[in-house]
Order: C-alpha cells, then sequence, then structure tokens
DNA sequence: TTTACCATGTAAAATGTTACATGATTAG
DNA sequence: CTAATCATGTAACATTTTACATGGTAAA
C-alpha cells in the first residue's frame, strides 16, 4: 500500500524529481500493479521522506532548472528492502467490468449490445497496451531487471488472455440468450418481479 | 468507483441488510474485481441512499433481529442500471508483488530465496480460491446469471494462469541468477553503486 | 454460560485526489 | 512567440478505514 513505498522503489532505479517519479509510475506503473499517484501526495511525502532521513535531494545535474533531485539514504535502502521482505498483501482489483457483469443479469438483463460495446473498448485498450509493452521491452533505453522483466512478461500474457477472453465473450453475447446458469432459489424471478413492483409503485 | 453501486447492485440481487451485504461483497466480491467495503462506509452510505430516495427499507421478515433489510426503490433502479450503461473504468491493480518485484533488481538482487516464499504463499491462496470458487459454483444455494457466471468463468482462467506462472517463476528463480535482461543505461549497474556509497556515508 | 455470530452506528484518523497558483524552459 | 512540457507546492475536498461503543440471538 502507500505511496511512500513506490517512492523508495522508484528512487532505487535512479534519483530523480517528484516531477519524474510521476512520469515513471505513469508510464511503467499502469500495468504494473499500481495505482495512480498524484502529485498532491508525491510531493508531501517526499517531504516528509526527507525529514525522516530516508532520502536526501542530491545535487541536480540539470542546470537552470529550479528542480529536486532525491536519492535514497542508508536508511532508505533499509526500509526499502525490509518492506520487500514481508509478504505482499493480496492483490487488490477493483474492475467495474466485473462488477458491473455480477450486477447485468439483474438490472440490464435484456440488453447485451451495450455490454458488447464496453467489450469491445477493452478489447482494443488491452491490444494498445500489448503493443506498448512490446515496443517499451524492446527500445534502447529502458532498463529491465532480471525479476521485474518475470512480472513484465506475465503481464503480456495476462492481456493476451485477457483479449482472447474479451474476444470469445462478444461472441456469446451474439448467441441468442440462454436461460441462468444456476438459480436455486429463484432470485432473479423474484428480482424481476420486484423491479416491476418498484416501477408499479414509484411512478 | 464508490461504495454506492456495490450496495445499489448487491441489493438488485436480493434485498438485505448492512451486515448483510458485508457479507456478500466479502463472499463473492473477493475475486470479482470488487474491492472491500467496511460497516464504516456502509452504513452511512445505506443512510444517504435512503434519504435520496434510491433504496427503501422494507419490512424485516426475520423477527426478534433489530434488522434494517433494505430494497430499491424505481430510482435506484434506475441509477444501476444507468451505471452499468457508462463504460467501465479501467481496472484499477494494486497487486504489491508486481511492485515488489519491480524493485527487486535494485533492493534485493542478491535474495531469491524469500521471493520464492512470496511466490508460494500466493501459488497456494491461489489453488485455494480455485477450489472455493468450484464449490461455490456447483453448490445448491447460490444464485449465477448467465452474464454474471461468465465473468465467474474468466475469474478461474485468470487464476489458473497465475498458478501456472508462479511455479514457472519459481523455477526460474531457483536456476543460476542471470545478468540483468536489458540495462542500456546501466542503471542496475550505477543502483548497486549509489547503495553501497550511501551505507558507506550513512553508518 | 460463554463463545460465535448477527447487527447498527459514530468519530477520528488516514489517505488521497482535485483544483488552483506559480513560474521556467524548450521546441516548433 | 506560443504551446508544450518541466517543475513545485498548497488547500479544500472526498473517500474510506480503524477503532470504538453497543447490544441481541443461537449454539455448544
Amino acid at each position: 500500500m502507500s505511496v511512500k513505498h513506490i517512492l523508495l522503489g522508484v528512487l532505487s532505479w535512479e534519483p530523480t524529481s517528484g516531477y519524474g517519479i510521476k512520469s515513471e509510475v505513469e508510464f511503467k506503473g499502469r500495468e504494473l500493479g499500481w495505482g495512480r499517484v498524484s502529485f498532491g501526495s508525491i510531493y508531501p511525502q517526499l517531504k516528509k521522506l526527507q525529514e525522516e532521513g530516508l532520502i536526501q535531494a542530491v545535487d541536480s545535474e540539470k542546470e537552470g532548472r529550479k528542480t529536486k533531485i532525491y536519492d535514497l539514504t542508508a536508511k532508505g535502502w533499509n526500509e526499502l528492502s525490509d518492506w520487500l521482505e514481508k509478504p505482499p498483501a493480496s492483490p487488490e482489483i477493483r474492475d467495474e467490468l466485473f462488477m458491473k457483469m455480477s450486477f447485468w443479469d439483474t438490472a440490464r438483463s435484456n440488453d447485451r449490445e451495450t455490454l458488447i460495446d464496453h467489450l469491445e473498448i477493452r478489447r482494443k485498450e488491452a491490444i494498445e497496451m500489448l503493443g506498448f509493452m512490446d515496443d517499451w521491452m524492446s527500445n534502447d533505453y529502458s532498463a529491465i531487471g532480471e525479476i521485474g522483466g518475470f512480472g513484465m512478461d506475465y503481464e503480456k500474457a495476462r492481456l493476451k488472455l485477457d483479449i482472447q477472453w474479451y474476444e470469445r465473450l462478444v461472441n456469446e453475447l451474439r448467441k441468442p440468450t440462454s436461460v441462468p446458469h444456476q438459480d436455486p432459489r429463484e432470485l432473479f424471478k423474484k428480482a424481476a418481479a420486484r423491479k416491476e413492483k418498484a416501477f408499479r409503485e414509484g411512478e
């Protein structure tokens, strides 16, 4: 969790500024299991980390620019290393597509077209991202370590699975509607009745 | 985003209490792309949704218990449906394992065993979750709709990929260390030097 | 009778985002 | 010369979690 370790980690790659960290996260973090980080959390955190002695400002080589370049201190390297040693928390996946699909059967069951649209957008985005990762992994500028590289390979495998699945699902949705998968307590039937009743009484 | 639509969605399945919503989310939501929801956000939100007229308290069948059962109003059904119509936001994946792997090469490069431990834990968790989902999808109580069922099928495919990948990665890590994948600017070499320097100066 | 579970709620703390303010430098 | 990008920072707002307070019911 926490921006703190993202900042320490990014600085472990190379000393940079708050602005530089933002770009790194924007660029690499997107598909690497980090969320986003805003300036509003980066700058105060950098200040705090400096006060705690985990990072320090180093001389900026970029003349003229009023930029603060930070690097890890010994304490900072230790903090980062200690954090890596702890078992990672379970992944937090918040995917509105899946949330929406969970509710589709009760709330929008006779509209398949909109869901197909959503899936097509996702498919395009995933293909784009895969291309982006391929380019990125074969450019002559970026550093990819052994372990970090494994992570990226996996990310690519996952994207390929996603793309396949989006395609398969669109095909399924174009076939005629089938009956609910499993409904021992007739919840779907009841939900439809509740909905209808709500509209009768509501208007 | 937002607890709001999770509450509306869960209530679309079946009228229930704040406590009941929490259980549903704990139970199903875990692997279905929702985050967690705490009581501290459920109860205030339920109150708010009731004030806004999106949900209403219905008679509790459970005699004796002081429990408030909520159901959607017509307005609530519309709100849920409108939300489903909008293209889902991009997935937010926050996986500390991948974050940690991104930083492993600079901060803990000569410790492969700890990472193997992390991966083994993940593998076990994924296998457990897969078993849980299989049980759950074949019990005689839970309702699974057509669309929601597709989501679960995909989730299972993803878990299988995860398991395979954890295994493959552990195998890779047991082999001797290879050189960094790609390092045109010698960042890894420089990082090692910066780290060493920080410790020399720091102590 | 005691433990586990069912059940609701609030206040404080943590965390983070958005929007704004400000200004320098570089590329076209 | 003007747009894009580099660059830092704060204050207000939003969201959510944690911790606490409270109490009922069911099963062992």
